[in-house]
Order: structure tokens, then C-alpha cells, then sequence
DNA sequence: GGATATGAGTGGTCAGACCACTTTCAAAAA
DNA sequence: TTTTTGAAAGTGGTCTGACCACTCATATCC
């Protein structure tokens, strides 16, 4: 009988335990010593079953308080995986396309499963774009949380983080009315027009990036 | 200075000694003791970070032999957070979603950017197309190659492997016409149809995959 | 030569000891 | 009495040293 890795029977049992007592987010589980005298299992082994839960974001242990339980919506499958994705992937234009990518899906589904209550949405929007510090990024933002993916959301999220920005700075009245031209067609479900118009305008902001010779 | 999470350093370290190393999937790294004492730190500490990297699936252990870099092939990174977070169907819907929405994001580049010189590729295609274990997901795969954007490949392997492969088993000849069809847009160029037609094809192995109950 | 025993090396586990930190609460100071 | 202080208890973070179980290469024996 070989059953080694039994951080990994540790793992399981503390996820039925979790479920068994109904534990729910951001409440404590018991310290490391209590459970690992009810699992009849050493300090360490018990930890290493922790450590790993943890770096997946499942939980969060505070030192002098204890461990706690997190929104496991939170999960850091994104995170984590980027930092092993990211790292030799550096092309910036990879991450251009990608982050672009997944903003024409966002457009996209939206366009595609409108609903009436989410007409006010859009006057809202309209308001804001009058702010001088609504840029693309805030806007798209929008979008992207309005498309319902929170998967999508998040990588999308991580992207922008690391291309950084480089959009800050005044906001144009030629962006101003490609977002308008933008959002007209978003309102009217026209998907093939939006999502021309939002790449016209990608592809314009990318050109004046490009000329500033703004690199991040 | 609270630096608390030493383990996370190490887990860092050990990835930088990877790359510097040049250490390739399946080879040993050194052992435990050893990276303890490189590290200046303790072995359980250094343990709760390899149990970390092996939870992700990056490394593999194997008692009285050592530790080896593992291909990304394995990692339980699904297993385990399927266990936690799967449980919301929401979830499971949005690792669908993004992981299309890459899919046809790359179709979409593809025909987009055809070059002559890919010509003889659709020919290769189809002689693999008659391999009654090309599925889906090789299909689709090639398509991700194709596309050129590396950033996108990444995510869609780690996403394939995070939603598992639900479609193992034969390929029925409805959808090989899928494929065919698929294959066919592509070729021409013709970025709409192609789409269109794998959305269907995707649409319709959903259903299959629903009505065998096949659940991961 | 082939089978077998041995020993070094490795991961797996444990117990015990500190350390650093947070919270609590009772004693001391105001 | 109210406020401040500080000691104690509890928690996670780390290290050490000791075994155990296993693998593999090597030496040994038949």
C-alpha cells in the first residue's frame, strides 16, 4: 500500500469539513494544532496542505489571528497562472491582441443578450463620458463587468495591469466620438458595427501611442 | 519588516532557478535538502513551497527518486479548484465562454492573415482529419498555433485543461461534417462562415456532452 | 553470469522547540 | 471610576533533528 501524498487527502478533508460544518467565507477554520489532532496528522504535513490551498487563494492565514476561509470567487487561478504565463510571453503585441480580444467578445455578448432593464445603463454611461477623465480604459471596464464573464473580467483585468495605462492623459474629442459611435451601436445591438467602430478607435489609439512614442 | 510568506519567496526562487537553469519539463531539480541549504532556509519551509508548485501540477515528486519539472500536462490545479469552485455552475459557464471566445478569436485571425505559404497546412489537415482520434480539441489546437498569438495559446491550453477534455472518446461523422465545414470557411477566408459554423459545431457538442451526463 | 544483499540518497512524516504577532483581560496607574 | 499597561494565551511562521519508506546503484555471494 503506497498512498503517499497524504497533503492531498489533507486537502480533501479539509474542503469536506468546510462543507460538513458550513463554513462560509471569511469565517475562521481552526488553528493549525486543533486540526491536525483531529486529522491524527503532524503540524507540518498539515501546513503543507494549507500552503498549497492558499497560494490557490482558497483561503487566507493572518499570523497571530489564524486561517480563514475566502471567497473562493476570488480564486487566484488567474494570478497564479500568470506568473508561470507571462513570464516569457513578453510581447507586447500578444498582449495587446489578447486584452483586445477579449474586449470585442465583451461587446459582443452584450450586443447579443440586451435585456430592456439595462437601458438606463447607457443614459448612465452617457453622463459619464462627459467627465474628462472617463478614458477607454474606464469605459471599456464597463463593458467588460456588463458582459457577465467574470473569468474573462479577470484576465482582462490582469492584461491592463500589465500593459499598463498608457492611455492616461487627456481625453480627445475624436476618442470622444468614437465612443459614442461606440455605444450608439451597443444600444441599437448591432455588434458588427460596434465592434468596427471600438476597433477603428483601438486601432487609432495604438497609432498615437505609437507617434507619442509612449512605451511602457 | 513583516515579511511574512517566506514560502512565497521560494516559490518564486525556485521558478527563477528553473528559467536560469535551464531546467526542462522532466528533468530532476535538486533535492530537498540541498535547496534547503542553498535557500539558507529551513526544509519544511522549502517543503511547503515544492507542495505548493507540485498542487499546480508544475513539478512532480516521486519518493526515494527526487523532484522533476513536470510538463504542464498533469497539473491537479483542475482537480482541486474544481472541488471548491466548480460547484457554481456560473463558473463552469464562464471557463466555457472564455475559453470560445479564444477559440474564435483565433479563427478569426487566421482568416484574417492567410498566407500562401499555409496552403499545403489545410492539406495536412485533412489527411489528420481522417484519424478517427483527432478531436476537437486537436483541431482546435492547431487553429490556436496557427493564430500566432502565443499570450492566447496559453490561456486556451490552461483553460482546456481546467474544463477537462469531456469530448474523449469517438468522433461521430456529424462532427467531422462540423470540422469539414470549418476547415472549408477557413480556406476561403471566409471569417464569418467559419465561425459561424464552429459556434455550431461547439453549441451542438455542449448539448451531446449535457444529455451524457457527463460531468467532470 | 545472475541473483541477492547492502548502503547511500531521496521524499514523507513527525514532535518539539522557538519566534513574531494579535487579542484579551486583569492589574496598575491616572 | 476610567484609562493605561503589560502579561498571558493563542495563532501562524520557521527551524532542527530524527525516523520511516522507497529507489537505485553497487558490491557481494552463489
Amino acid at each position: 500500500m503506497n498512498q503517499s501524498k497524504r497533503y492531498l487527502d489533507i486537502v480533501r478533508d479539509i474542503r469536506d469539513m468546510i462543507r460538513q460544518e458550513k463554513i462560509k467565507p471569511g469565517d475562521r477554520i481552526p488553528s493549525e494544532r486543533e486540526l491536525a489532532e483531529k486529522m491524527q496528522v503532524g503540524r507540518s504535513t498539515l501546513r503543507e496542505a494549507l500552503r498549497s490551498l492558499e497560494l490557490l487563494g482558497l483561503i487566507e492565514t493572518r499570523r497571530g489571528e489564524g486561517t480563514f476561509l475566502s471567497d473562493y470567487r476570488n480564486h487566484k487561478l488567474v494570478e497564479v497562472l500568470s506568473t508561470f504565463i507571462l513570464q516569457d510571453n513578453r510581447s507586447h503585441e500578444d498582449v495587446w491582441e489578447t486584452r483586445l480580444l477579449h474586449e470585442v467578445a465583451a461587446i459582443h455578448a452584450i450586443c447579443k443578450s440586451e435585456t430592456e432593464s439595462q437601458m438606463k445603463i447607457w443614459d448612465n454611461f452617457r453622463l459619464r463620458l462627459k467627465d474628462e477623465s472617463f478614458q477607454r480604459e474606464d469605459f471599456v471596464r464597463e463593458l467588460m463587468v456588463l458582459s457577465g464573464n467574470r473569468l474573462s473580467l479577470k484576465i482582462w483585468f490582469l492584461l491592463t495591469q500589465y500593459s499598463g495605462n498608457p492611455y492616461a492623459g487627456t481625453v480627445s474629442s475624436k476618442e470622444i466620438d468614437f465612443m459614442n459611435n461606440t455605444l450608439l451601436a451597443i444600444e441599437q445591438q448591432n455588434a458588427d458595427t460596434a465592434i468596427q467602430e471600438f476597433k477603428a478607435w483601438s486601432e487609432w489609439l495604438k497609432k498615437e501611442r505609437i507617434s507619442n512614442g509612449n512605451n511602457t
